[in-house]
DNA sequence: CTTGGAATGTCAACAAGGCTGACGTATCTT
DNA sequence: AAGATACGTCAGCCTTGTTGACATTCCAAG
């Protein structure tokens, strides 16, 4: 649709043509594979799924999160979550502790056992990020970072910052 | 781990960090979930889902693609293509041909409905694309394909290249 | 102190979309 | 003629998402 202009202000607009835009899609989704290959293989071993990964990833990120609060980053519903939980607590990988301040509410940590599957798990994924980092250099490394910042409905891009404000910056 | 170690070599390996893995991590998860979301709403409406759009996406692209060079594409069993296939192909959106050089093969086109389809989602994809694209500029967008390019796995770069070289560069 | 609403858990049922295994049928290829 | 290839299909299983209904527990407001 694009394609038959040319640039039209002062700087070049080549990188918004439709063509880029299609490169840029397919990029996603073919990387979005190999970014969960690794990870899958080991849950597959034990039996997990994703929904087991993510739900570790983000306890771990933030101990004694809870329910509600996990629910909202994740964007499934309760009954999937719990289900997902269920499992994690039953084999011990995850610990849930009723609330202090307000008793309704369920605050999750990850056992000794669930911290060595997050540990297994994140190594393997960050050994691919890490080599594709290594591979484009710190310039892309900020310009992907960049746009998929830019890509994220607002929602997430809140849950994003907040995480990375919990970081070491 | 690495985080406790200065930069050793002459250049800054900061951006190596497990901190910035971990964004990076994080962010493509919030992103994806942002790059899926709007085609997803418009699946939802014609009772399809994600497996339906990446057909359509790839048929479209390679018009004429037999199946078998499909699945190595997505991946998947022939059985959990064939399912999406049969509903695309009975609701009338992709039309399959017996080969003429080789009457074993099915070769597959989107009829115009399925043209129609493939252009609202791919519309609603590009239009989110589009605005990450703008937001972030042509130097990051040129950082953010180098690094998904080197997120890949060699099988599905090899895909993704072969692609490209179809489009007009 | 009672009552409404919020947070959580749980049961049931269902669907999409992965998977494996097995089998059948054309159609090449050797 | 035999074997390999491409495709379709049936059956069954799993994960993970969905709704809807309902119980419990607790906080907070009246």
């Amino acid at each position: 649709m694009d394609q038959s202009t040319p640039p039209s202000g002062g700087q070049s607009l080549l990188f918004l043509t439709d063509e880029q835009l299609r490169k840029g899609i397919e990029a996603m989704f073919f990387a979005y594979r190999g970014f969960t290959a690794d990870p899958d293989r080991i849950l597959a071993e034990q039996g997990y799924g994703r929904a087991h990964h993510r739900a570790v990833h983000f306890i771990h990120r933030s101990p004694g999160t809870t329910v509600n609060n996990l629910l909202a980053i994740l964007g499934v519903t309760k009954q999937s979550l719990n289900r997902v939980l269920r499992t994690l607590i039953g084999d011990g990988l995850v610990r849930s502790e009723v609330g202090t301040a307000d008793k309704r509410e369920r605050h999750l940590y990850l056992t000794d056992a669930g911290e060595a599957l997050e540990r297994a798990l994140s190594d393997a994924q960050r050994d691919r990020m890490r080599g594709a980092y290594r591979a484009a250099g710190p310039d892309a490394v900020a310009g992907f970072r960049t746009v998929l910042e830019a890509m994220m409905d607002n929602d997430m891009r809140r849950h994003y910052t907040a995480l990375s404000e919990r970081g070491k910056e």
